[in-house]
DNA sequence: CGAAATTTGACAAAATCTTGTCATATTGAC
DNA sequence: GTCAATATGACAAGATTTTGTCAAATTTCG
């Protein structure tokens, strides 16, 4: 409307970046979304694929804690998970020949079987939706989207510069 | 342990994109503890930051459900943060000359100033940690983000394809 | 070894988000 | 204009996540 001072130009870093936190954003809710529709009927859903896909990756079985730390959950939302999971045998307590409290968890046959399937279909899922997209692209975006997350975590690390908390 | 078969190789599409979807979900994250780190002091959480975020980036003030549809928030949550924030003094409701019940939410000086503060911040802390980035690799991620998320958005139209529901 | 610091799970309270239902309002088809 | 379909906010019940506290177990360091 009226013309007003320009303000600051806002700096095309800063642009690029905000809008690249609004993908990231809205792609999160969109991929949480299809997670708990391809996993509905197995008993998964996005939170409860995310503890198996942590359990799965790990050569040895892991307790609740370290689950947590591999996913960047927290803590008590992933023993919540497990809680669950637990009550409908997706997945089964280990001891732990460490450590008297933290059990190791594993999955159970059913738990396994529902994650194969889960992956299986969200798989073949993304292969034919993304089937034109150069992998290249894919690796690329993956690699930018590591590669912030170093900073961000070297900046909570140093908490002069911002301020932030740790987890 | 046992050798197995070595099953399906896992096509580097698949592979890369099951990566990228690691990447979003940690680095949503990251960005839902920056930006409650960033506002905490303002009142702001990145739930409110982002309600506050559509109302600011569209011309017009907004009922509640346009609020949500924008950002890809479901309904009630915005509903909530909307209330929260109204009890706060963040936001006001004003009344809607084309709908009697939807009221239109607009920021309060307050919000106003919250909102301008907060996004003061988060773009200097991004400059900061982002600075030798180069903005056309920031780009160039978000415009494959938005690329998955459009083909995502064609997949949920057409639910034969997949079976996934619509929001 | 022994004390301090850290890690871990249990537990609980509170905050936040989701899901479902409902009445009202608006829009579109006819 | 009337009627069905859709959009919207209110409300409530439940699910999930967060935050805090605590005690036990482990690790670190002297």
């Amino acid at each position: 409307m009226a013309k007003g001072p320009p303000a600051e130009p806002k700096s095309r870093l800063r642009r690029a970046y905000v809008g690249l936190v609004i993908e990231v954003f809205r792609l999160n809710g969109d991929q949480l979304a299809v997670g708990n529709a391809l996993g509905a009927d197995l008993g998964l859903t996005s939170a409860r694929w995310q503890v198996l896909g942590a359990i799965s990756l790990s050569p040895v079985p892991l307790p609740v804690a370290h689950i947590a730390r591999n996913m960047g959950l927290a803590r008590q939302a992933v023993q919540y998970s497990v809680d669950e999971m637990r009550a409908d045998g997706l997945v089964r307590l280990e001891p732990n020949p460490h450590h008297k409290r933290a059990m190791l968890v594993a999955m159970t046959e059913k738990g396994e079987a529902a994650y194969r399937e889960a992956s299986e279909r969200h798989g073949r899922w993304a292969e034919t939706l993304m089937a034109d997209l150069p992998p290249e692209r894919i690796e690329a975006a993956s690699e930018l989207l590591r590669e912030v997350q170093r900073r961000i975590a070297r900046s909570t690390a140093t908490p002069a510069t911002t301020g932030i908390k740790e987890t």
